[in-house]
DNA sequence: CAAATATATGTAGTTGACTACATATATTTG
DNA sequence: CAAATATATGTAGTCAACTACATATATTTG
């Protein structure tokens, strides 16, 4: 077994994470070349408010799967650019309330054809022998399994007895 | 066609880079549970210096396939480390020649077997149905042959004419 | 009902990669 | 052979995510 595999799977992230900004760089561009001023970033944020209108800000990191503070980073850009506002719950002061602007409303009504265009071209990428997508969730679920660390110590568990 | 596929298509990455951040953590982990000090970020550089002994900062940067800069910045914590040593080359002023130190030569002796134990568990993460490995290198193929960018373009005219 | 705990948000700093630019040396060419 | 170009290295700053910590408000419990 060729111990440069292992140099592959570390860089598994290193590799998807280039061809991730590459992609993020041309869906920039499709935006552009549509005249609509998006970054591909904003996406999960504005297409879930537009499913849930209102949701606080824990609410939506949860809906979109990122840490809070990263969604706060893009909902602070994405208020700078008025496509959302927020205000406080009246019920429960903790809480921050996030909604579309009628710009950011409208903005969703001119991309949705974009995002038909950009969804063809991605599964055309995305859809060969071993679909990437459905890999990922394979490996997901295996981690869910068990763990990295925890296989390399049953393995090792093995090799000691052996 | 729901539009939330082109979420999960921007969201590759992030999830990617979410597993790799475990599987760094987990790298860690296995590596102190046998008593070694090594970040398994520093693996590619340390692997090819293995293999091919004395290399400039841009050849080793070619064979690992990342940027100079981010190659500069890995030897400059194996220096500190003193796992790597470097020095100018006499014929070409330019190059500074990179190398093992001795202590670098016995970590990998003691890193060895761990690295069998590794390989092993990352097989059992990856190789399920839809091999993630092969998934992203279909997927790096793919983007050769024609760009998101590219593919978006081509669907779109396809579209007007339609 | 006061104290303890939980939840929501926000800030600061980190990570591991990158690009853009600057500088030094070597090579090529008019 | 001097000027232009190419190559090698290095620095500075960026990016898109993260974790750890801090604070404010709400809820639960002894």
């Amino acid at each position: 077994m060729n111990v440069i595999n292992e140099l592959g799977v570390l860089a598994i992230a290193t590799r998807l994470q280039r061809l991730a900004e590459q992609i993020r760089k041309d869906g920039l561009l499709i935006y552009k070349a549509h005249g609509l001023d998006f970054e591909p970033k904003w996406f999960p944020v504005i297409y879930t408010l537009h499913v849930k209108p209102v949701l606080s800000v824990v609410e939506l990191s949860a809906e979109i799967g990122y840490s809070h503070p990263s969604t706060i980073t893009l909902l602070k850009e994405l208020e700078t650019q008025k496509l959302i506002k927020s205000g406080k719950d009246k019920t429960d002061e903790r809480k921050r309330l996030v909604q579309l602007t009628e710009k950011g409303q409208a903005l969703i009504t001119q991309m949705k054809p974009v995002w038909q265009v950009m969804i063809a071209a991605s599964t055309q990428l995305t859809d060969t022998q071993n679909n990437l997508m459905k890999a990922m969730e394979e490996v997901e679920q295996q981690m869910e399994l068990q763990s990295f660390y925890q296989r390399a110590k049953v393995i090792m568990a093995a090799k000691a007895l052996s």
